[in-house]
DNA sequence: AAAAAAC
């Protein structure tokens, strides 16, 4: 009940309706409590439902947290080992957080109380013994604010060294998760660096440099273990291992061996580092191995696969007669209905294919950028900040900034092509199209995504990804009418 | 017939 009142209170705010980000908090109001019977079964009865049996955690010291609290919480299911008990956090003052971390939270972040996930999440990263922790949370749920706080709250002010490492997958999202750091922890006066690699002209090899002073270092994994084999980046002070887009991490085709290296150079040297592994996604397979790289004795937050998808964002799909009609749905479609929508993120498989769009409608007349990983590093950095800054409308991407990107003004996501395993194309990679769609409706706003099909193949792993994720993807009849897309639109809430 | 990081 206390819930219901702090949230009518939260909704005060100054700016006009049509700006205000829409929050999980808010939308949690809107969704139906779960029945009180749901959460008042037997602990043993609980485990089985909440599908933890094939967890690789102590059967003996399981223990289910349904943090009665929090009722909209139904789709966050945690599972903690051992005895170290947790309250969820209804408000930032329940954290023991310092004044200048909480005046970053209010002030510069202007946060009023803590997302879904960061009130379960933070009492696990900040309480001692300070366990390990997988967590996984919905696309825009504010899985970010959780490990930057928990960053920045276990760092010891005075000890001038790094105690915390954070490793991205990409440098874009390395840099805006160091943005995000100096924003929230702007009264610390805690000392944050990028370890990302820079163009070669403004750069001073690392062999040159002075040793790492700064306290919290976020950065790619290549550049960090350049770094630490330097001797560059002393670890002996760390005391907190943050791997961002985790299952990416430690993904067979993803940077599983850098990152195993890092976290095991780390763990050598420096004896209690706690591992905070964060991610939207967590498949079957990097699920249990991820399981098995953290310490015994740790907690766990997952969700179902079928309860992942953002409610608040509309998926469409419609079919093109040939490959080449697609630049036609984009131009005379969807660009021109979408201009005053917000902004635009088209997705392309290759970098070819980036490239050939992006000059397709530019002949036509539009403006679009382009960011590709081949790119010169203050060329993509230029693009993000205009792509940020609102001074471009449509940006054509590569899966490059398929994760982690946020951009609050994202409404229209097209998947130009689908996103596909790449040693079995007729099989779609369900993490990639559930993070590319998170793209759009950060923070719950609306949002509408479009895949643009062609062909058997695109219909078959269109198929294969609506019932994985158990949704109908709703067909767009007639890729030529501009009245079926206009219905889209509204229909998604954005027109 | 991939993208990412970085060698």
């Amino acid at each position: 009940m206390a819930e219901t009142v702090e949230n009518a209170t939260v909704k005060v705010e100054s700016k006009p309706v049509a700006e205000q980000p829409k929050r999980w908090a808010d939308e949690a109001d809107e969704e139906t409590p779960e029945e009180p019977s749901a959460s008042s079964t037997s602990e043993d009865k609980g485990a089985e439902e909440l599908g933890v049996e094939n967890l690789a955690i102590d059967e003996e010291k399981k223990k289910i947290n349904k943090f009665l609290d929090e009722p909209e919480d139904s789709n966050i299911k945690a599972v903690t080992t051992g005895d170290t008990p947790y309250t969820s956090a209804s408000r930032f003052e329940d954290l023991n957080l310092s004044e200048e971390l909480l005046k970053g939270l209010y002030v510069e972040m202007k946060f009023h109380k803590p997302s879904k996930i960061q009130a379960i999440s933070l009492p696990m990263i900040l309480t001692p013994p300070y366990k390990d922790l997988i967590a996984q949370a919905h696309n825009g749920s504010g899985k970010t604010t959780c490990f930057v706080l928990g960053m920045l709250s276990r760092v010891d002010p005075n000890v001038k060294a790094p105690q915390a490492i954070c490793i991205c997958p990409t440098r874009e999202l390395a840099i805006q998760n160091l943005e995000v750091l100096r924003k929230m922890g702007k009264h610390t006066g805690i000392t944050s660096e990028g370890a990302i690699p820079m163009d070669s002209t403004n750069s001073i090899p690392i062999s040159k440099r002075a040793p790492i002073m700064a306290q919290i270092v976020i950065g790619t994994p290549g550049t960090i273990k350049k770094w630490m084999s330097a001797k560059k980046l002393g670890v002996s002070s760390v005391k907190i291992l943050v791997f961002d887009e985790a299952d990416h991490m430690l993904a067979e085709d993803g940077f599983k061996d850098d990152s195993l290296r890092i976290m095991k150079d780390i763990e050598r040297i420096s004896s209690h580092c706690q591992v905070l592994l964060f991610s939207a996604t967590f498949n079957e397979i990097v699920k249990n191995f991820v399981l098995r790289v953290v310490k015994r004795d740790h907690n766990q937050l997952f969700v179902k696969k079928e309860e992942l998808k953002l409610e608040s964002v509309k998926q469409f799909k419609v079919y093109v007669p040939e490959e080449l009609s697609k630049v036609l749905v984009v131009k005379e479609r969807i660009l021109e209905l979408g201009e005053n929508l917000g902004q635009t993120i088209i997705f392309v498989r290759t970098r070819n294919g980036a490239s050939l769009l992006h000059k397709s409608l530019v002949e036509l007349g539009y403006e679009v950028t382009t960011i590709v990983g081949s790119l010169r590093q203050e060329e993509r950095d230029k693009i993000v900040k205009e792509f940020k800054d609102g001074l471009t409308q449509v940006l054509i991407s590569t899966d490059v900034l398929a994760r982690g990107f946020d951009q609050q003004q994202v409404n229209l996501v097209i998947n130009y092509d689908l996103p596909i395993k790449h040693d079995r194309p007729s099989e779609p990679d369900y993490e990639v199209y559930l993070h590319r769609v998170g793209r759009a409706g950060r923070f719950g706003r609306k949002g509408a995504v479009f895949n643009l099909l062609f062909g058997d193949r695109d219909q078959m792993v269109m198929e294969k990804i609506e019932t994985h994720f158990s949704v109908t993807v709703e067909e767009i009849p007639d890729w030529k009418s501009e009245k079926d897309f206009k219905g889209a639109l509204r229909s998604a809430g954005l027109l």
